[in-house]
RNA sequence: CGGGGCGUGGCUCAGCCUGGUAGAGCGCUCGGUUCGGGACCGAGAGGUCGGAGGUUCGAAUCCUCUCGCCCCGACCA
């Protein structure tokens, strides 16, 4: 492929409204254009890395024995009314009516259409299981679309469904599709790492998320250091922490109110009890409140939760353990009327809710918290004596990095910041319940189907690649899924010799089947074309020049390590071929690392 | 939706406060000199200043409304 011919126009400069660096890179490659907010052009050179990676997916699920088919991106409301989710699913799902006044939506996802096609046609246990998928273009009117490709309105992903006759065979699949999304992101070049999540609102069983490892990832992910066990923050178990001072009781201090006029902050709280023996007192032997409002559904009611003051609260737990839909905070002004006091001095004890205590202020008293009244804190609290309301002591913290890992001994936590590109998720019987996808067993009886679903973000993937591997010049492709492997860089397009062997490299490199991008246009300075060579981050460059030819040589250059060889021209394809080997060697020994 | 910011040639931005001929750099076209890390000289093309209304002799600039975009918080591949 001549460069001349490519639809490409590269940027020196940062478009104003891309703020992550996939999404600048991408820009100034010329691979994406924003057409509206979260809205992309996919420019000749993206398409090609997308089009590499879903062929990966392909080859590596239909492995499995999964058949990919395509649905429709309109959907129509009547389908979405029998699973229930028409209602229930929130703004993101685009309605619309067409011009008979019927509903129909943009589809975000597909659980409905399958179920529907699946219920029409598979009817017996002997048809079971089936596993389908499609890649194809999603729609969800995100609250605010950002950060480019990685949270578009549009955007390109595979989603896969099973369906089996029981729940011991879904389990199987679930585990099937969770070793081919690890082959899967093996193959395509980048660090990952398979994730314990929170199930969410879509409901099911037990669920993991597949994430590429980058400091500008979304997510927070612990993952212990010494056992397998990964996951999101929002679910990771944080371990019981004793109360240390047990034994030590603070008999100095008066079970009662102190003044503790404008300190609101935790350390300075902690700091403000003293007396002759005690300057202050230890984090630990501070807590905090927090106050809820829960719902579900139309209900909705309000719960409160007492933390050591070092802690976070982590209200996905929460959440779980109430049975809301939705948790946020009581509005300030409302908890302040409650409790009859300002912000900073409101306590869990008087207050008439139902409040739940974390697993590790168990055993824990003397804890000091606020006093409901204007400028005061209180000494002597205990949570399972104190509170009028008492739930319990349950793991309701976010564990932190360098907790002591809850599955294994000796372990601790370690933190790591992740981009979600991938789910596999047990759904159960869900939809295959509310739309009747049953089948025959072999007794004759009519059972619902058991379902799971899988998801792969393809455009995000490509994005989180990006994200991963670049560096202050520009993309460092990953060669699986780069857009072309070598960038064949004529220096002097205006000397016949030095493009005569060029075009030779050229057809001797395509004659072996590498994709190469040949850089034969004329009037540029040969840094210039070294600049957009290394922003388009080719994991291999072969330049041909004057300068080179007069001692008999070409050269060729690694992107991500910038090692650098000269051989005659004729050599040309046997080094490219080499560090083909090379790179896809190490790249099979980094796998998934 | 709440809070903050921005809309001026293809791209990045200045001009706006204090109203008076619409600018720079990059990119693009033509000619010439250059040619191994974003060369130089000369000549050009290209903008109803997001849109509508208002104030004014006169609006990119002031006022009102509106649309779009971006960032921070609640959703998700």
């Amino acid at each position: 492929m001549k460069q001349s011919r490519l639809l490409i126009h590269t940027l020196r400069e940062v478009p104003r409204d891309a703020d992550v660096v996939s999404q600048q890179l991408m820009m100034r490659a010329g691979m994406i254009q924003k057409v509206a907010a979260g809205i992309y052009d996919y420019l000749p050179l993206a398409l090609r890395s997308i089009r590499k990676f879903e062929q990966i997916v392909r080859e590596e699920l239909e492995r499995d024995g999964c058949q990919e088919l395509l649905m429709p991106t309109v959907q129509p409301a009547e389908l979405w009314q029998e699973s229930g989710r028409w209602q229930f699913y929130g703004p993101e799902l685009r309605r619309f009516k067409d011009r008979k006044e019927a509903d129909f939506c943009l589809g975000p996802t597909h659980e409905e259409v399958v179920t529907d096609i699946v219920r029409g046609r598979v009817n017996s246990y002997k048809q079971l299981p089936m596993n389908l998928f499609q890649i194809q273009t999603k729609f969800r009117d995100e609250i605010r679309p950002r950060f480019g490709l990685m949270r578009g309105r549009e955007f390109i992903m595979k989603d896969g469904y099973s369906f089996h006759a029981d729940d011991a065979d879904a389990d199987r699949e679930y585990w099937a599709m969770f070793a081919a999304y690890k082959r899967i992101f093996s193959r395509v070049g980048v660090k990952f790492r398979p994730v314990e999540a929170d199930s969410g609102a879509i409901g099911g069983s037990f669920t993991h998320e597949f994430h590429v490892l980058a400091g500008s990832g979304e997510d927070a992910i612990l993952s212990c250091d010494r056992c397998e066990y990964t996951s999101n923050i929002e679910k990771t178990e944080a371990p019981r922490l004793p109360y240390p001072h047990a034994h030590e009781p603070v008999l100095g201090l008066q079970h009662a109110h102190f003044h503790t006029p404008g300190i609101i902050a935790m350390e300075e709280q902690a700091r403000a009890f003293r007396d002759a023996e005690h300057d202050g007192l230890p984090l630990d032997h501070a807590s905090k409140y927090y106050l809820f409002r829960a719902s579900k559904g139309e209900a909705s009611w309000d719960i409160g939760l007492v933390l050591r003051s070092d802690h976070e609260p982590n209200t996905v737990k929460l959440k779980n353990l109430v049975g809301a839909d939705f948790l946020e905070l009581v509005p300030v002004e409302e908890a302040e009327s409650r409790a009859g006091t300002r912000s900073g001095f409101i306590g869990p004890v008087e207050i008439e809710v139902p409040t739940y205590a974390d697993a590790s202020l168990e055993g824990a008293f003397n804890l000091t918290c606020g006093a409901n009244r204007d400028g005061y804190h209180h000494f002597g609290f205990r949570p399972d004596r104190d509170l009028k309301h008492f739930k319990g002591f349950h793991d309701l913290r976010l564990a932190a990095e360098g907790d002591a890992c809850t599955r294994c001994e000796g372990g601790h936590y370690q933190a790591f910041r992740g981009i979600e590109v991938g789910q596999v998720f047990k759904l159960g019987t869900k939809y295959s319940k509310s739309m009747s996808c049953t089948f025959l067993d072999k007794e004759g009886k009519e059972n619902p189907m058991v379902m799971g679903c899988y998801g792969i973000g393809i455009t995000r993937t490509v994005a989180a690649v990006i994200e991963q591997n670049h560096d202050a010049d520009g993309i460092v492709w990953p060669w699986p899924v780069a857009p072309f492997e070598v960038h064949l860089l004529n220096l002097d397009p205006g000397n016949p010799e030095v493009s005569a062997v060029a075009e030779q490299v050229e057809r001797d490199l395509e004659a072996e089947g590498f994709e190469v991008l040949h850089d034969d246009r004329e009037g540029l300075s040969p840094g210039a074309k070294f600049k957009d060579a290394d922003l388009l981050g080719f994991p291999l460059r072969l330049m041909v020049g004057s300068k080179g030819l007069k001692d008999g040589v070409i050269e060729l250059k690694d992107r991500r390590t910038k090692e650098l060889e000269k051989f005659p021209p004729g050599e040309g394809l046997a080094r490219v071929r080499a560090a083909r080997e090379r790179i896809m060697g190490e790249l099979a020994a980094a796998a998934g690392r």
